[in-house]
DNA sequence: CGAGAGCTTGACTTAGATCAATCCGCGTGG
DNA sequence: CCACGCGGATTGATCTAAGTCAAGCTCTCG
């Protein structure tokens, strides 16, 4: 496999201040005086499809609010298989696991263009410790994951491959707000649902036949939501 | 199905200072003053196998400490399929999403009598508020939570049913420190691996012709770790 | 003793994996 | 400009692991 070059375009110190997602993100609750405990850079990263934002294992100094774009977490099996366990859209938290004290458990990729904020663990345990208003958010973001996590488990691993494909497709489709769904690569299909490319490709494919799906743009597709519920559910 | 009686025996209000396990459960670093805080009781509840702890979308007045014995958490599809998405034992807590303002996500069920503690919403949310030493563990329960879902998905969900079942049977063997295996029934062995109970029930048949495992008493195992292991990876 | 719940086993079917070939779109370099 | 190569998608033919359906077994408990 070839080695790409981390592709991240550092933007500069971010203004936490004045963030215009503020209030999906992290520092939500935060008053003035809270910023003054920040004492370390905020940095606000673009990140190209493909780049890496950690790997497993490495120790964590930072968790990362993702803004925009879209992140994979992948975790590896020994036998070298893996899975995709989550997907990571504008307002989660990647990496949340470094504030328990412990080093990454997966490997962050960028899947659609990310603009990320590095938020170095010193910054968040402070800001934990002196001010209640953080404790709040960072639940919310720990409850969000573990239910997300969850739904990842029964929705995406249970069933047929059309049942569990159909639920990807709304999955998706629930993330981005314009109705569309931007599909990923097949392999990626196969590491969510536990398929086979070859069966993630059989079973789009067949979607599309059906007419439950309609290709625009090149993996991008307008979803006949009422069918692909339908297909969802009896299989 | 018969509706058993949820057989829960009120074992009275919890002395939390002197709790045998605090070291492990959520209040390990309270210090007497922090316990002032506690205006509601604690109640401490022996459950015998088959209870049921709370259901999913019951409105959730308390987070449960368990103290001994084995607990499921169960989700249900819409297609009235289930998955058993965690078990919970000694020094787990149940119904964490509570505190994030949620109701009960999954069903709660006892698989081996246990000792649990009912732990008020408000208490947690006091302590919470008023005293940082609270913080921490609860960050460590969250983050343990999701470190296993996910592992839950990866090591569970992946593979063959023979790898996926030789993970199981390790898995269970570490939450016992008998090194002995106490097996679900089949059924349970099913939602937790998405197979069928007939297929759990062959492979678990295979793996006693095969010495893998030596059941010592009814649904109890003797493992051999090291041949486990290789199924695991190899399958 | 009888009933019911859970377990096992067998015969058969099938969804999805596997193996292999081709296709398609795109960037690169001659 | 065009041929080439490469990564991903697709499609087909075959194989097999696991599901399905059905029967019988083994406890336990009333």
């Amino acid at each position: 496999m070839r080695r790409t070059q981390i592709e991240a375009a550092w933007l500069g110190k971010a203004e936490c201040r004045n963030c215009g997602i503020r209030d999906l993100v992290l520092f939500a609750d935060l008053q003035e005086a809270d910023f003054q405990l920040i004492h370390q850079p905020v940095e606000e990263l673009m990140l190209d499809s493909g780049a890496t934002l950690y790997r497993p294992g490495d120790d964590g100094a930072a968790a990362f609010t993702i803004r925009s774009g879209l992140v994979k977490l992948v975790q590896y099996l020994p036998d070298g298989n893996r899975r995709i366990v989550r997907l990571l859209r504008a307002g989660a938290v990647a990496g949340l696991e470094v504030l328990a004290g412990r080093s990454y458990e997966h490997a962050a990729e960028v899947l659609q263009p990310a603009l990320v904020c590095r938020l170095p663990r010193e910054v968040v345990e402070r800001l934990n410790q002196e001010t209640p208003r953080l404790h709040r958010q960072l639940m919310n973001k720990w409850s969000e994951s573990l239910r997300l996590a969850d739904e990842w488990l029964t929705e995406l691993n249970t069933g047929t491959s059309r049942q569990r494909m159909a639920r990807l497709f709304l999955h998706l489709a629930s993330l981005d707000e314009d109705g569309l769904c931007r599909m990923l690569v097949r392999e990626d299909v196969g590491a969510i649902l536990s398929l086979t490319t070859e069966t993630s490709s059989r079973t789009v494919a067949e979607f599309k036949r059906l007419g439950v799906v309609r290709e625009i743009r090149p993996n991008t597709f307008q979803l006949e939501a009422e069918a692909l519920e339908k297909i969802a559910v009896d299989g």
